[in-house]
DNA sequence: CATCGTTGTTCCAACGATGTAAAGACCGAG
DNA sequence: CTCGGTCTTTACATCGTTGGAACAACGATG
């Protein structure tokens, strides 16, 4: 691999005089950058970015903090993360936690200044006190701890309640919902939307409708609805905390030959390709993924310039895609 | 952020002794050794990997190159090749093509010794004189072109083969192909698999029933299984060359009111999440994408000690994960 | 012609870690 | 008490790059 000196010592200048040529600097004669550009070209230099980012105290890399890439939303974000990023040139690091505490907290103990310039990180479990970062972040999505970290997301309180009308204002009254969760904070702002709807209707809250999810996954869905279509009063409808949640659930009710959306309406979360393509197609609430890659690329590009910027707090819009999951009763 | 100086400085002793320590190596007097790791303890050292890897002249990285992360296989391996690749200290570094020449092609021409140790890849268009690569690499799955890289991937001929025969032995004879593509290696391979499997019971083949697809998603199967569900004769089985086509084709078949599996069996390819959960349930041949994530990243392990070793060629097991899409006549 | 500012180039040090070689400490044997 | 050998530590150079100081060349100015 060519380094700065063979390219110095084939176009007959000094190694510092090919660094500025390569980074654009100052001021060079005309003759001789064409006789690095011509050395450069022959001996196919390109920088090592390990002694570059060495010296230039960066790391030209950010974290990518996530549960797992098998989740089909943190799949598709990541891809946008990457390409957001590449715009910045930067690379991206990605961490798996499996939403597991310690998976999170070694992630994060892991990132530091001499890794990573910076890190976006979507967590679940950590507390207050493992937010020491020695490194500008960003989190994605609301979460109940309050860290003064920006943040990145869409408004989950008002997104769960347009879900949750969506299925009122198609005469719904008996609306289960899936996804509860102990720690995370999406989870209690959904359900906050989900009950501020009803309130807003009239409707009753009925605690028995709402089924907590350890879980995500397609798995924990099925055997939410199992219980739902145990009950001796199951719902007419069920807003789902995320599309796999709503898979599952509409597997069980295929299982259990109840129709979808005819006796059950179902609405997920998230927006997942693989949602406009199930039978029947998924009505859910479809955030902005590209416009949150984009938003938490460039909150912390301009942090890593300015170390003590103020904390922000994107707000990325929203949108429901109503498909074939709900119909008026 | 701390460095091995400032650690010395703290023990009262070289640098290098602080190295030692932290490397384990050779002799260090256990009073000393002491006095270092609580000096490490109280300061929080941690390595800086770019000055490491400078000084070692590796990158700890390795590349993985692929389509998108978004479609669901690639997904779940990148987080297998993630597991795998941090056994071995390797940080990944993911590129994604969007499966274009150029994609491919720009992403190759980036990978270097000064970026990467090796590399992963996946290609779909790349053709021989593009694979002038400067680091170890290995292929994924097979191909049409024969470089001298190693690969790693299942046998593509007998899995393809192995779903077919399964749909004969339930009493199909009109099976369809979708995923014909005029580059993808892979493609040639499973097409001749469906060939062989159709010749093996002495049926017909009919170029009608195979329908190219250019890209691997949802959408291409739907539209792959309008075409064959207006043909005069349609087909009593399709075989599809992923599950994302799969996907698609059993949403085709919904819409038109074609029953899976009573009035068309659909047999995919990837085992991808999803399919498990899909109704009907999609079978589906299932590659072991562990085995394929651990090979590749073991095999670059070997070659990146011995730069010259032979080009190994490693067939990772699949099976036929038999689900509700296919039943018989 | 000495001086000056501008422009272009080179030299040197440094980023943080590690390999090498050499120096220092220590032991028992002669 | 010296010698030879093992164990332990240190100084120094080095990886490839870039920032800054120093320096050289130049025409313009007084």
């Amino acid at each position: 691999m060519a380094t700065l000196k063979d390219v110095a010592r084939l176009a007959g200048v000094s190694v510092k005089t090919v660094s500025n040529v390569v980074n654009g600097y100052s001021f060079v004669k005309p003759d001789n950058r064409a006789r690095v550009e011509a050395a450069l070209e022959a001996t196919g230099y390109r920088p090592n970015l390990g002694a570059r980012n060495l010296r230039r105290g960066r790391t030209g890399f950010i974290a990518l903090v996530l549960p797992e890439l098998s989740i089909p939303y943190f799949a598709e974000l990541t891809g946008l993360v990457i390409a957001a990023a590449q715009e910045h040139e930067w690379n991206v690091l990605i961490e798996q936690t499996f939403g597991t505490l310690s998976g999170e907290r070694s992630a994060v103990a892991s990132l530091g200044p001499h890794l990573v310039d910076a890190a976006v990180l979507s967590p679940e479990a950590l507390q207050v006190e493992d937010f020491r970062l020695s490194v500008p972040a960003v989190l994605l999505g609301e979460h109940a701890v309050d860290v003064p970290i920006s943040r990145v997301g869409i408004d989950n309180v008002a997104a769960a309640m347009t879900a949750v009308r969506h299925l009122i204002s198609l005469g719904h009254t008996r609306i289960a919902a899936i996804g509860a969760h102990p720690h995370r904070g999406t989870a209690a702002l959904r359900l906050e939307g989900y009950r501020a709807a009803l309130a807003e209707a009239a409707l009753p809250f009925d605690s028995a409708l709402v089924v907590p999810a350890l879980n995500y996954h397609r798995a924990d869905g099925a055997a939410a609805m199992r219980a739902l279509l145990d009950l001796r009063n199951p719902p007419d409808a069920v807003f789902c905390f995320n599309d796999l949640l709503a898979v599952g659930a509409m597997r069980t009710a295929a299982e259990r030959s109840v129709r979808v959306p005819e006796d059950l309406a179902v609405v997920g979360f998230d927006n997942n390709d693989e949602s406009a393509y199930t039978s029947p197609s998924l009505t859910t609430v479809a955030p902005d993924k590209s416009a949150i890659a984009r938003a938490a690329v460039d909150l912390l590009s301009r942090r890593a310039g300015a170390p003590d910027l103020r904390c922000d707090d994107v707000q990325t819009p929203f949108s429901l895609q109503v498909r074939e999951s709900t119909v008026a009763r």
